[in-house]
DNA sequence: ACAGTCATGTAACACGTTACATGATTTG
DNA sequence: CAAATCATGTAACGTGTTACATGACTGT
């Protein structure tokens, strides 16, 4: 019985709102603006998904004014809300997650550390990294049954799909290290981190 | 004006019933148990695109009789679907398609050589590669600038989308390569390949 | 007899898309 | 004053999801 926020687009507002209160129009830019541009930016989507988040008590609205006098309605996370997306960031990696590339489950690493702290994000890894482990095995393991059966251009796009897997298992531990190197700062209570030039 | 079939779903059954007709069942067998699985297996998702292709001539069905006296619908591409088909495998590759991934892009690739032959395959490889190049170039730039203002797991996961593009631009050369070393064998007009043994 | 698989469908529902609509305020 | 931007919405539409329904044939 799934009830919402069940949609990805549900799920990226209340991470976005975590931390700091914002307005539909400032969801809509940031995702128009910003490397979260895959989900949907247009008015048709968002304001129903905020509406449906408020009926479930997940975010509450109040109304303001900009400086400039006009009406806006600025949304923070209730604490019915903030669990939710708490809940569903240190859900377990499951096969099923990544049945359809990961689009989900690197949105919800995306959150976690500001949600939960590094310490999750490096058990998340381990799991995501088991995950592939036994994901590409089956891959390969299909490809090489029946690749003699398909077109040459479809062996490559099952070759390019097996590959986007194995890139993938490769970045986590990637980010394994990122976490062992540069210890524990980034305390992830909230809010932005130093601000601190990179590198 | 978008008219159908332009779920992926719509397309999806174009392209596997180009060459051989197929029931509605075994489309769904196909859907359930290959890599082709990111697609829907439901009756509920597929009957209703069958009814929409035949709706716009795109294929027609004719029952028929199993073995066993079973009723059953066979569909098969009318002229309409077939020119369908081939105009949306050979469409160019554009920044767009690549903006959620490069799903559709990987299903046109994966029915490009029955349907057009292995030389439209390279061209849409070189297409794909210059499309990844600048691709990729934005996606760092962008990295670059926004980097030191998101959290650690934010800058992991945007590293990790690009790592997948990466590896879809080093598969487009090695799917080039491997075009231009096994030379013009299986031809492509039409029919399966001779079933010969791989390597 | 009963379960399993073949085979096709419908209905309720949630969600995203596109396009339209409105109006205020800021900028050139 | 016109155009851009701020800001919020609605309506029609297509399509996927889940769940239910039906019935015939096949193997134990």
């Amino acid at each position: 019985m799934k009830r919402p926020a069940d949609s990805l687009l549900g799920y990226a507002i209340l991470g976005l709102l975590h931390g700091k209160p914002k307005s539909g129009y400032e969801l809509r830019k940031i995702f128009s603006e910003t490397a979260m541009g895959n989900y949907s930016d247009s008015p048709g989507a968002i304001y129903p998904a905020l509406r449906r988040l408020e009926r479930d008590r997940q975010i509450a609205g109040r109304n303001e004014k900009t400086a400039g006098g006009r009406e806006r309605r600025i949304f923070r996370l209730t604490n019915a809300g903030t669990s939710k997306l708490k809940q569903w960031t240190i859900l377990p990696v499951t096969a099923d997650d990544l049945d359809n590339g990961a689009a989900e489950l690197m949105l919800r690493f995306a959150f976690l550390e500001q949600v939960h702290g590094p310490r999750l994000c490096t058990r998340f890894l381990s799991m995501f990294h088991d995950a592939l482990e036994d994901y590409i095995d089956k891959l390969e393991k299909y490809a090489a049954v029946n690749r003699s059966k398909m077109p040459r251009s479809a062996q490559l796009a099952l070759e390019q799909g097996i590959r986007g897997y194995r890139s993938m298992y490769d970045w986590t531990e990637y980010a394994e290290q990122q976490y062992r190197t540069s210890g524990k700062r980034t305390s992830a209570k909230g809010s932005q981190p130093s601000k601190g030039g990179r590198r």
